[in-house]
DNA sequence: AATTCGTGGCT
DNA sequence: TAGCCAAGAAT
């Protein structure tokens, strides 16, 4: 057979023979029935309620999706009633877990799925996919797991697990598309249940097969492993350097009126879409006291004084770092903004806004109560 | 293809 | 402590 120099054909044979996905399958199958974690949504076939699930897992641990999730599905018990929430009910669920778009592309998932589909959920990968917020990975977890479908799914464990076990060094940013990872997963989920099958590889590597520290005595997989016979598994996967995620200075502008404080929701696009939080001034380079001017752009009416209080609440996201000064002044007006199309609600202590409260803003308000009752 | 999007726990 | 990283998707 002839090949192309520099083809995919010429690179080294990669993939899973026959042979070896039998192998895994079987060594994986009684390992994870004996082993693995009760996990709430294990305990549900409902396609709805594993959408739910893992939607919320994507880039988030296990741990924080138990605090949600049942709560969720409590509160949204099948997707018409999701379906038929306003966006602020779903962001109110998910206040918290952060990725918050997620949350609205959940939801206008349901939406999709209850005008177009019947309210039922597609079967195959192919038909989960096009549904908002599912991607390649949540459309082959949701087939496997819902549906006992041997659709591949590569999560980050899936990619590890697999590079290890072929001792094939991908770059990880490439992971999450190689072509033979998604064929090997695809070939194990042929060689038993791909309900079992798809969690058994995620659970070892959560489990197992960590990204350090891996405990490859432990692991069911070891015998045949050829990252460990090599000796490189702490290599696999190469990872990458990342920028250091620049600091970014703002004055959180407490503003009170009758024991109240202002919030104001974000705009629709970026960081933190449509969250509540206090209103936030830029700090220019070198400032360090409140500059009058810059709050009275954004606020009417006298101000009094403009009081720092405590320390900053320093608050990082995946690639920017903020430093949050807040500063505390009162006003007369119960519209104090001069943007009157800004939505705004006045909270007292103890009180929720109706809609979405990020755990900065929690931090925010923290501050100010403490600083309120002193 | 590289960026953008939260949060919390661990080392 | 400061970085690392987790059941990714959209653009």
């Amino acid at each position: 057979m002839s090949r192309k120099p520099g083809s995919a054909a010429s690179k080294p044979r990669r993939g899973f023979d026959r042979e070896r996905a039998q192998w895994v399958a079987s060594a994986l199958t009684p390992w994870f029935l004996a082993t693995q974690r009760d996990l709430s949504w294990r305990r549900t076939r409902d396609p709805y309620a594993v959408w739910v699930s893992e939607v919320m897992l994507q880039q988030t641990r296990v741990e924080t999706v138990e605090r949600y999730w049942s709560e969720f599905i409590t509160r949204f018990p099948d997707v018409g009633t999701l379906a038929a929430a306003e966006t602020d009910e779903v962001l109110a669920a998910w206040s918290g877990l952060g990725y918050y778009r997620r949350a609205r592309l959940l939801h206008q998932g349901a939406k999709l799925v209850v005008a177009e589909l019947g309210a039922q959920l597609p079967r195959d990968a192919e038909g989960l996919r096009r549904i908002p917020g599912i991607g390649a990975y949540t459309a082959g977890a949701i087939a496997s797991i819902a549906y006992d479908q041997p659709e591949p799914l590569v999560d980050g464990n899936v990619a590890r697990v697999l590079a290890r076990f072929e001792a094939v060094a991908t770059p990880s940013e490439q992971l999450a598309t190689a072509p033979w990872l998604w064929d090997g997963c695809a070939a194990i989920l042929r060689e038993g249940s791909p309900r079992i099958l798809g969690q058994a590889l995620m659970e070892l590597g959560a489990t197992v097969c960590t990204p350090r520290a891996p405990r490859c005595a432990a692991c069911p997989l070891a015998e045949h492993c050829r990252a460990k016979a090599a000796g490189v598994t702490a290599e696999i996967p190469a990872v990458r350097e990342r920028a250091a995620s620049p600091t970014e200075r703002w004055w959180a502008l407490a503003l009170m009126h009758d024991d109240a404080v202002l919030l104001v929701q974000r705009g629709e696009a970026g960081l933190l879409a449509r969250m509540w939080c206090l209103p936030l001034v830029a700090i220019p380079e070198a400032s360090t006291v409140p500059d009058r001017t810059a709050v009275a752009a954004i606020v009417m009416g006298k101000l009094g004084s403009l009081r720092p209080i405590g320390a900053p609440v320093v608050h990082v996201f995946t690639h920017r770092r903020w430093e949050v000064h807040v500063v505390v002044a009162s006003v007369r007006s119960a519209t104090p903004l001069r943007d009157p199309l800004t939505p705004q609600t006045w909270l007292r202590e103890h009180e929720r806004p109706a809609g979405g409260l990020p755990t900065l803003t929690r931090k925010l308000l923290a501050r100010v109560w403490a600083q309120a009752t002193v």
